[in-house]
DNA sequence: GCATCAATTGCAAATCATTCGCAACTGAAT
DNA sequence: ATTCAGTTGCGAATGATTTGCAATTGATGC
């Protein structure tokens, strides 16, 4: 999540509950490295980072399509045709945007978006309900530039 | 491609030969098929589209991925997990973006991009080169609405 | 505590988009 | 017409993601 300090994992928790889905141990391990990585992560990595036996990538993909509909994660694409995931604060829609390098792939968090009255004229002038949009940034960070 | 009119096939396989590159039974059909029409097309969409017998999937693949390196074509990502590509205009970088229908997945052109000052400024803050972005919007269209 | 049952998991097989190896083929230049 | 690098068609390999299904396991009520 980019909005400040770590949410608790009973916030978490309570929030799956609430849903009366279960706290299963994968779910939970899978939280607590979300909690712990600032950064976009890949299904895959997530899955490096669970205790061995912890879970199966199988699970992860299905944790996380939950927790996404429960808008509990964002899924951000970076183009390289591998879903990442970063947890949402409550009350948070997580909409923001990275800036990423196209060299080793390093990830900073981007806090301006795009103007929201060209994006409500766009809407208008097209017609278009509930428009939102998907904007990431690409270049090369200081240390990939030698 | 956006700019306008359509482009001359002459010109588009002149640009093939200037790379020294065969204008060949299929890439003349797949680029008869992108220039008659004005929106970002996948490669399953282009074969559908070729005459039968008039190239493999595989083929497609290969001069798209040509094309697009030579300029020629620029690929999208809707974020469904499946590339895109529109003609590019000589002496244009096809830059732009679409608005797409969420519901139906029709989609409009935009003229609309990020403000460049900002662009410059996030490239400046975060010590990036060379910063592009990617931004599409999704949204749903009149017809969709009912 | 313990039974109960829906939600969940692990594992393997299935999909999907995309890429690759390779032998056969074909433009383009001579 | 000859020649050869660039291309094609196929089928097989990848990689990410999904799914079927039987076995497991939280959460709830007693």
């Amino acid at each position: 999540m980019h909005s400040g300090q770590k949410q608790e994992l009973a916030s978490l928790t309570g929030r799956l509950r609430r849903e009366s889905r279960k706290i299963t141990g994968p779910r939970a391990a899978i939280l607590e490295i979300l909690r712990h990585h600032p950064h976009p992560l890949t299904n895959k990595e997530i899955f490096a980072e669970l205790p061995k036996g912890g879970g199966d990538l199988a699970t992860i993909y299905r944790a996380m399509q939950l927790l996404e509909k429960l808008g509990m994660v964002k899924r951000f694409d970076f183009g390289d045709g591998t879903a990442r995931f970063e947890l949402v604060g409550e009350g948070d829609d997580g909409h923001h945007h990275h800036l990423i390098c196209t060299r080793c792939a390093g990830v900073v968090e981007i806090a301006e978006c795009f103007p929201e009255e060209i994006e409500r004229r766009i809407a208008r002038t097209n017609g278009y309900a509930g428009v939102t949009h998907r904007l990431e940034f690409f270049g090369i960070c200081p240390d990939c530039q030698q």
